[in-house]
DNA sequence: CGTGGAGCATACCGCTTGGTATCCTGCCAC
DNA sequence: GTGGCAGGATACCAAGCGGTATGCTCCACG
């Protein structure tokens, strides 16, 4: 169904990803994902040491692949409206394309209160921890540019920053393929939402902030 | 802990709530919830038939809170993009005061695969659906509105509907009071929603959409 | 040929969970 | 007082869970 898998590792990825984003993390159980492979557990568990880890490497790889395909957008020397809207646009594409992982990600992404993890567990969500700061970071920075230049509006930049954030990410929690040109359809829903996004963020010439 | 409760099933409503976005749904039991209030299960299944009648009573409620807070602020006699944003900054500030049971309401609401429910849970689904659809349609009306007297952008209506409410719901990801003083803080965050919602839509003078 | 390990399947275990059945306790009407 | 019943505690159960121990099969390498 996904792809053939280079090796059976992923299309335990794969599997984990589609069922953690359909059944819920907690709810989809290690025979389901297996199953949706036509295996049992062993074969699971014979690749990933827990649950838990299994969790963590899709969430991972969710953000592994936002921040590989960001980095092809980023140019720090462009215009910062202009850079902005690109990586804006990167984004949302590069979402659009494996939506599950990033479905689960966000899922989790909110839960703080952990139960006893061990210390590898631990060792992966600060992995992903600093990563996911990490990516917002390059955003920050365009928002930080665009401010001084003058052609972003004076916000108060956490608040904006995690609100922005949001916002392109918004597509996992409606975003459906209705057939058709999917790639068509993803770019168009990134430019709006790219649009959306850098005219949340542009001074306005007429109006002055209270 | 809450409040000293009009009755004890309110109560319960409360401890639901705060478990589910502690823990997770899945993982919160009801013997957790149970103990919060310093109770068995036997006093939660009195009040509830099911789990899933639970969390549903919960999201309820914090569809009902928003819609009863919005209305006090919707007036369609305004111009549309004044009426916005009152809607947008009582949607935000209405959100914080009752965080827990948005986190419970948004986290399940991507989660489309259920299993088997009963008749009545799915009936509660369904409420939830009607009424998260009709909370919409309010944000809808005022954006359709600004679109025709020309000060809205011509957007794509239902993806920057989705997308907008996304945003305005963004705080339930990050927002955890700093103590001082938080009708203030609350305040200051919603103004800045509200006002980066309402430039998203506006629009701007000088540049001729494509 | 044989032997060792990667890659799984099978069988099993302890524990927790949602849910039920039953019992207890106080309060209120009469 | 005495029935009755809302409100809740206790005890219990089958099912499913994450995880482990072990067995099987096939292939690489000597």
């Amino acid at each position: 169904m996904a792809r053939k898998s280079a090796n059976s590792r992923d299309e335990i990825l794969d599997a984990a990803a589609e069922c953690f984003m359909e059944m819920g993390i907690e709810a989809a159980s290690i025979s389901d994902i297996a199953r949706r492979l036509g295996a049992t557990k062993g074969r699971v568990y014979h690749h990933f040491a827990s649950k838990g880890a299994l969790l963590s490497d899709v969430r991972i790889h969710a953000i592994d692949t936002m921040s590989a395909a960001l980095e092809e957008a980023i140019d720090f020397d462009l215009p910062p409206e202009q850079n902005f809207y690109n990586m804006a646009h990167r984004h949302v594409t590069a979402l659009l394309k494996t939506l599950p992982y990033h479905k689960v990600d966000l899922q989790k992404s909110n839960l703080s209160g952990e139960k006893s993890t061990t210390p590898y567990e631990r060792e992966l969500l600060e992995q992903i921890r600093v990563k996911r700061t990490e990516y917002g970071e390059a955003f920050r920075k365009v928002i930080a540019q665009g401010i001084e230049t003058g052609v972003f509006r004076k916000v108060q930049v956490s608040v904006t920053l995690h609100s922005v954030l949001v916002l392109l990410n918004a597509p996992v929690f409606w975003y459906q393929s209705r057939g058709e040109d999917p790639a068509a359809e993803q770019n168009r829903i990134a430019d709006e939402l790219a649009t959306l996004a850098l005219n949340a963020l542009l001074a306005r010439p007429d109006s002055a902030t209270s």
